[in-house]
DNA sequence: TCTTTATATACGTATATAAGCATATAAAGA
DNA sequence: TCTTTATATGCTTATATACGTATATAAAGA
C-alpha cells in the first residue's frame, strides 16, 4: 500500500462532485486576490481601518470603483464592515488572507530587484 | 513617529510605479490559481510526475484543454516539464504554491462539512 | 423640508480567457 | 516512407468582469 501525500489525506473523504465544489470555491476565492485594483485596496485597508472615501483618497481609484472592490472583498470575508452615520468602514477580518497577500507581494518585490 | 507594519515595511523600498507593477504581477500569480480546471490538473500532478496523458486520464479533461493549463501553470514556474519521446512530463517545482492551495483548499473542505 | 455628503448600484462597453474543434508538429514504430 | 501516438496551438464562441458614467439611497445638517 502505497504512502498517502498530504493532499490526499485532506481530500480523502470528499467524492468526486464534493471535489468539484471545493476547487470551484478555492477557485473564486484567488479570484478575488486577482485584481491589481484589489491588491490595492486590500493595501490601503491593510493598515488600519478606513471609510470608503479614505480609501479613495489613499488609492486614486474612483468611488464606484473602490465601492465595488470593497463589497466584493467584504463578501469574500476578507474584509470587516461597520456602519456609522454615512459613513462606511471597512477593516481587515482576515488576516491569514492579508499575510497570503504579503507573502505573494514580498516574494515578488524582491524578485524585482 | 507611529509604528510601521509589516507590509509598511516590506513595501517601504518600492515607488509607487514599483508598487503598481508588483500588484500587477501578485494579481497575475492569483489569477493562475483562479481556474477550477486548472487546479484540477494540478491536483492531478502533485501526487507525482505526470505526463499530459496521464493527467487528462486522471481529470477527465479534454486534452487540449489539460496541455493549455499545464503550459499556464509551467509558465508560472509552478511545474517543471521534462521531454521523453514524445511524452512531456509536468511535475510540481514550486511546492509553496501547492501548499497554499492546500491551506485554501482545506479551510474551504472542512467548512463543507 | 431642502441640501449636502457618503456610499452603493444599474447599465453599457471593452477586454480577458476558458473551452471546443480542427489542425500542426514531432517522435516512434511498422 | 507511412502510420500512429503524444502534445501544442490557431481560431471561434461564450462568458465573466473591470471600469466609467449616471443615478439611487440614506443619513446629517441648515
Amino acid at each position: 500500500m502505497p504512502t498517502k501525500t498530504k493532499v490526499q489525506k485532506a481530500t480523502k473523504n470528499l467524492s468526486a462532485k464534493e471535489m468539484e465544489v471545493v476547487f470551484s470555491l478555492v477557485a473564486d476565492y484567488f479570484t478575488v486576490l486577482s485584481e491589481p485594483s484589489r491588491l490595492r485596496v486590500m493595501y490601503a485597508i491593510c493598515n488600519g481601518e478606513k471609510t470608503v472615501s479614505e480609501t479613495v483618497a489613499v488609492s486614486g481609484l474612483s468611488q464606484a470603483n473602490v465601492s465595488r472592490h470593497l463589497t466584493v472583498l467584504y463578501r469574500a470575508g476578507i474584509l470587516l464592515r461597520r456602519k456609522e452615520g454615512t459613513s462606511v468602514y471597512y477593516a481587515i477580518a482576515d488576516h491569514a488572507t492579508i499575510d497570503m497577500c504579503q507573502t505573494v507581494c514580498t516574494k515578488i518585490a524582491q524578485s524585482l530587484h
